[in-house]
DNA sequence: TATTGTTATACTCTATAACTATA
DNA sequence: TATAGTTATAGAGTATAACAATA
């Protein structure tokens, strides 16, 4: 990510080069939600490199460790908890029942609803996947210490603690 | 955004109902960027819904703003600050160029580059345009005080800052 | 009549390849 | 040959309408 030749930055036409004085973007650095995304869209490549060797999107491992730890809900709950419409939600969980990682039950009780849970396999994967983000948890913020991480995630909370 | 009855849902099957006691999420929770994404999916309906008065879509505004602190630029820089592929970034300048709110003018020096600035329309719009931002900061951050604002702004930046 | 979930589809965003014009 | 920008297109992600099954 970090350039590859900085010393040669200063031989270039500071006008045209690539490596030209950095922009003023004070006005969009003072406002949360553009410091929000652009922290997000540099975490979640290194997040989305980790999955790939489980072949997991962010979503999926999102649906697999609240399955994990939620058992037995239905998809609608599902689907509100993770932002994500029940179409788009339903083929999701196709890929993830196709793959033998996740189970649909219809629900006795109410047999419009379906219950979820992860297969044994499904399980296994989850809690490698954790792991792996646990790990990744302290490259990304590499540039906090335990103190700062802490504050960081308390301070987001507050501002979606609503929606929760 | 809150429940409207919230009275009636202890009356409700608490394993169907839509209020069911809240899924676990610990952790997920636990993780600087899934906070990142809660906290960006909060705050950014309340931005698009403000911005669509001027029928500015947020890497719209992101766009104008750069451009009133960087006049001149070129597509390349701007392309690469924001994150937005040449491609894409020239059907969204086409757009913001249709509107007169930018002008693309091509730089003597470099006959294949093009500089970048607002008209005066566009300077207009911007203007209004940060001030709205700057009061949605507000609202969007009103369970953070002042002090809290600024410690989370700085702790974000402490993850993208060598990518700025 | 209302709800859960599905199918089909459309729309937006993002990514890539091939091109023009300039250097 | 390399670079700035464009065009065209493909893909992923997201949103919506209409439907089936069940209550």
């Amino acid at each position: 990510m970090l350039p590859k030749k900085p010393a040669e930055f200063e031989l270039e036409d500071a006008d045209t080069a690539d490596a030209a004085p950095p922009l003023d973007q004070s006005v969009l650095l003072s406002l949360v939600g553009y410091n929000c995304r652009r922290a997000y869209i540099t975490i979640m490549p290194l997040f989305e490199k980790r999955m790939a060797k489980f072949e997991l999107r962010p979503v999926d491992f999102t649906v697999l460790s609240l399955l994990k730890a939620n058992p037995n809900i239905n998809q609608k709950r599902l689907s509100k908890a993770i932002n994500v419409s029940p179409p788009n939600l339903a083929t999701l969980l196709d890929r993830l029942e196709q793959r033998d990682l996740v189970m649909r039950q219809r629900n006795p009780q109410d047999r419009r609803s379906q219950t979820l849970v992860l297969t044994t396999a499904g399980m296994r994967m989850c809690v490698k996947a954790e792991k792996t983000a646990a790990e990744l948890e302290e490259k990304a913020t590499e540039a906090l210490n335990d103190a700062e991480r802490a504050q960081l995630i308390t301070l987001l909370q507050k501002i979606f603690i609503s929606s929760l």
